[in-house]
DNA sequence: AATATGTACAACCGCTTCCGT
DNA sequence: GACGGAAGCGGTTGTACATAT
């Protein structure tokens, strides 16, 4: 059996050690597995050299940590979980095994490839850059009001606590750089609601968002503007916040992403009170 | 049907941090 | 406190698959 020790960056005995890279086999994952379940995963080189893998010490824990682990949880990432990581990115930034701490079951590496997919691709659609004040200024008043709806227009009352702890969640206090204001949680439903008015004067014209097409597709959109709590039909069809982007929408979507885009652009302001009743137009 | 393009996700790489000596 | 090995983290890449043309 050829062994190599050494740290988890290289094989310690030299280049002639053949390690293998790339895409793990079924019959590597059942032999990490089994080593594992049998000696445990404390320490990631001599599992790498005592198992018969010709892998590195940091290819098994990866393997096991993202992939193998009992813990992981696999399927699509549900809607409270979208919030959670939207959230927390917003408060934290790209600090992702931080943010997999609370969201149990899934990886820093699954939310990092999620955030970079989906959110991304957003800020890509949007033109502006993903760390920008205007894009994360979107995401509070727009996407995650939108997702806030979806997960109370699903939610039995069994299911609502979820939603609310997560808006009391411990990162909520560490918040340096975008300290919430005192006596207004920007995650509170209600004040989503309070916050998300439409501007009467702003409503769309026949020639940008047919109103008709709006309620119809969206149900919570009223306007083209904002979100009628009322109102809570037609997210049946969206499981997650793919339904936002621009290349996965119905055509009756793009009126969401003009709702966005009008948001992300200045056309629609976002006053310090955290309402949105100004507009620059 | 063939090709181009986009998307999602697993895995790698380099750097930083942690921890034992 | 300094050093070195191990583990962890975040950025990036590679590739299979899906969708559009």
């Amino acid at each position: 059996m050829e062994e190599y020790e050494g740290n988890s960056n290289s094989p310690a005995h030299g280049e002639d050690f053949d390690v293998r890279k790339g895409p793990w086999t079924e019959d590597e994952d059942a032999i990490l597995s089994n080593f594992i379940s049998i000696h445990g995963n404390a320490r990631w080189n001599h599992i790498a050299c005592s198992s018969g893998l010709k892998r590195t010490g940091k290819s098994c824990r990866l393997r096991w940590v993202n992939y193998l682990s009992p813990d992981v949880k696999r399927g699509n990432i549900t809607l409270e979980e979208q919030f959670t990581i939207l959230k927390l990115h917003s408060l934290w930034g790209n600090r992702w095994s931080k943010i997999a701490q609370y969201l149990p079951g899934r990886t820093d590496n699954e939310i990092k490839n999620y955030c970079r997919t989906r959110v991304q691709k957003q800020a890509k659609h949007l033109r502006c850059d993903v760390n920008s004040d205007r894009f994360k200024e979107t995401m509070r008043n727009v996407w995650m009001p939108r997702l806030m709806e979806r997960i109370n227009a699903q939610s039995t009352p069994a299911t609502c606590e979820p939603v609310d702890s997560m808006i009391t969640d411990p990162g909520q206090s560490i918040d340096t750089k975008n300290p919430v204001k005192p006596g207004y949680d920007q995650f509170n439903p209600i004040h989503y609601h309070k916050q998300f008015v439409p501007a009467p004067e702003l409503a769309p014209t026949s020639s940008n968002t047919p109103a008709e097409t709006l309620s119809d597709v969206q149900g919570t959109v009223v306007n083209g503007l904002g979100y009628d709590p009322e109102v809570q039909t037609g997210f049946g069809e969206c499981n997650d916040w793919d339904s936002v982007g621009r290349d996965t929408m119905s055509t009756d979507d793009e009126n969401i992403w003009f709702l966005l885009d009008q948001f992300c652009h200045g056309t629609i302001s976002n006053n310090n009170q955290g309402n949105i009743y100004d507009y620059d137009r």
